[in-house]
DNA sequence: CGCCGCAGTGTACGATCGTACACACCCCGT
DNA sequence: ACGGGGTGTGTACGATCGTACACTGCGGCG
């Protein structure tokens, strides 16, 4: 798990960093399930050998890349609601949010969907899944009070979540409304 | 896929039924990824050849174990708001959803994240959870109008999928509030 | 200049997988 | 009574897996 510091290679110090993001891509493309690691390394481009020499093992690897992944789902988050000034703005960005293509970056989903799956299993990753969730509740208590921003949380989760399933794409007016009732103080 | 009835087998009818059920067994314990036609047969207690014999492959047995769990979390889903008369007991219906915990049947979660999964990369897989969301939709309609309904659907998966991922059990009073908010009309 | 230690790699092993397929067995029609 | 068709099964094959581990080649120190 890379508690400690990786020892100081001399050479190609990115070449570790290649091969959790060739991961990344492997997962999207195959799945938890079909990730080998044959498969990333050809992704990265390094030899087999190197699989073993940089990680542990497939958990290790695992638990590095999702960590990384939900670091930028983290960022790319608060990056949406970083331009509000006002509460109206994040309510705007909270609608933005819901109305996104999620077939746009079916990339994203994938792998957001193969970590809910890991964490709902392994409580070794769900620390990874609690982080994510109290990086995003941070971010919308910078707008709202915290009851809102657990509600508002679980809608965008919950939306996301149904368009993914495949519910036919709800109207804005009804994305607009379920944000409007979410945060509108009791 | 089944499109077709079974042809009439002669003999041990149940077999087939036992080997599904079984198999949502070994995905709940070792993951899709885990699951093999092995151990499958050893859960079920059904010789190796039976699966072959039954399903013509893996991709057959997974589809008609999750149109199997779909249906089940359906009828319970159904079975909550069943007993609901007027609109408020469906609304109690719902917070004593949001209440229970998640941990009580890992069984069911880790399913759920499974079939998710499978959903968010093959289009085939979602067509099952296409039906269950419409089926539980429907349910949702006989006490709510349509958009409330789907604002309700999507707070209930969205707190629930923060609960599974790990998320502080949110206090009593924050799921009752989450649920007045939604079901209050605009 | 030579050697030594370690970053980095190619390969091989044992396990497990999905699936095909030849075969066994039983029931039924003739 | 007996032959045949179809239900059901044991086994074997080729592919792929994770991982260990002996090895290489090079950079720096004595």
């Amino acid at each position: 798990m890379s508690a400690v510091p990786p020892p100081a290679r001399r050479t190609d110090p990115e070449r570790r960093d290649r091969i959790i993001d060739a991961a990344l891509e492997v997962i999207a493309r195959d799945g938890v399930a079909g990730t080998s690691h044959r498969r990333v390394a050809a992704a990265a481009d390094v030899p087999l050998g190197s699989m073993t020499y940089h990680f542990t093992g497939m958990d290790e690897l695992l638990d590095e890349a999702f960590t990384r992944f939900a670091d930028r789902a983290a960022d790319g988050f608060a990056d949406r609601f970083g331009a509000a000034t006002s509460r109206e703005e994040a309510v705007e960005a909270v609608v933005a949010l819901l109305e996104q293509d999620p077939l746009a970056d079916a990339h994203d989903l994938v792998l957001t969907h193969e970590l809910y799956t890991l964490a709902a299993r392994d409580p070794r990753y769900r620390r990874i899944t609690e982080h994510w969730l109290e990086r995003n509740h941070t971010t919308l208590t910078r707008h709202f009070d915290p009851t809102t921003a657990r509600i508002v949380d679980a809608l965008i989760e919950g939306v996301t979540l149904h368009r993914a399933l495949g519910a036919p794409r709800s109207r804005t007016t009804e994305a607009v409304e379920a944000v409007r009732r979410a945060t509108r103080a009791g």
